[in-house]
DNA sequence: TTTTGTTGTGAATTTAAATTCACATATCAT
DNA sequence: ATGATATGTGAATTTAAATTCACAACAAAA
């Protein structure tokens, strides 16, 4: 096992770990998950501090890599969108440690450099899709009287509080059918209109 | 000092010591806020769990609190869903340890006891909501396409996001105009149209 | 004023977890 | 093979925090 991928399997160990609980990611623990000693972390993370930087970065790479499937995948603004939320909705569905951590004091905590760096990942992660929705307004398939960024936080918002329920309702709540559903409403919200369509 | 506000009075401190996050809360610190000593807290709670008990109850109360005031102060039920959104996204803004509160093990962990309680809190507001919703609907000013759980949802939605922002950008982001612009795009999605207006 | 219940105090105990370190083993290039 | 570097081990140390408890102050009722 070299360096580089044991780095990664503590990480990924601590993301399982974080579903039951912050509390619950402790050098013992994710030493275990990895079938070595505590001592042994030490070897690759300076600090426990360190292994929460280790999973903001797992967790920026899985973003990412959602917006760059969803760009592949479909053509039109709109449909990318739509595929980027239903990712999103599906990342937080199978690793249901991602809200825990983000929200936890380790990660957005008083510590300024971690948690701007938190926001750094998620403003990286923003700007993508707002590019996205520029491309949409110009092509005249969403509307053009907001920002781009705008249409993001609405995106955005088709997906937290399913997801929200999902995470209190320990896995009861399937999030994912009723962000499709937000998603119907959304591209209403957003889609290009010709003129005043009022009721 | 009776017992009764005194309760309130070391909810509220936790409550305010959330904001730098969760490990801040300890039997020390609350106590110091409220100026007793640690073993004087075990008079009004009887542990540390209990404490968060607490503090979902006093979170609760101002949710409910805030449905009711948002009732009395408009007229139509996308006026008093707009206000709601409005008063939550203060609510988030005013307390920003809420969030934190809410994901951390203590309040929605393993305990399935106490997530439940956190669940039927968040429960009772969706309905609370969802019946102005209903109201909306029958009355024909929302759209009677989608459950009133939708419209719900999607209200939250307007929220969420910019309230997110806010809490990672610790407080740099104000959420606030951010929310009122997702209502105008909200009010697009839910509000009723009379035919099938297409573009 | 005695009595009784409530709240607060300070010291002591306990526990869980992070971290360090000296030593061991494995991997790999030369 | 030999040495060098990387990785793993087990024990010991340290620290922070929750919790308990015997005692004190205080208020209100009898």
């Amino acid at each position: 096992m070299n360096k580089q991928s044991r780095r990664e399997q503590i990480a990924e160990a601590a993301l399982k770990l974080a579903e039951k609980g912050i509390s619950f990611i402790t050098m013992e623990s994710v030493a275990k998950a990895c079938n070595i000693v505590p001592s042994a972390l030490y070897r690759h993370y300076r600090n426990k501090d360190e292994v929460f930087d280790g999973l903001r970065d797992l967790v920026r790479s899985k973003l990412i890599e959602n917006a760059t499937l969803a760009a592949k995948e479909e053509n039109s603004p709109m449909a990318i969108l739509k595929n980027l939320a239903i990712r999103h909705a599906e990342l937080l569905y199978k690793y249901p440690g991602i809200p825990r951590l983000i929200f936890s004091d380790k990660i957005s905590g008083k510590n300024s450099l971690r948690r701007k760096a938190l926001l750094a990942v998620m403003n990286e992660y923003r700007a993508t899709a707002a590019s996205i929705a520029e491309k949409g307004q110009k092509s005249g398939e969403l509307r053009n009287d907001v920002k781009p960024e705008d249409i993001v936080f609405m995106l955005l918002g088709t997906v937290v509080p399913p997801s929200f329920l999902f995470h209190i309702s320990d896995g009861e709540f399937d999030p994912r059918p009723q962000v499709k559903q937000n998603l119907i409403l959304f591209e209403d919200a957003v889609k290009f209109r010709k003129n005043n369509e009022e009721v």
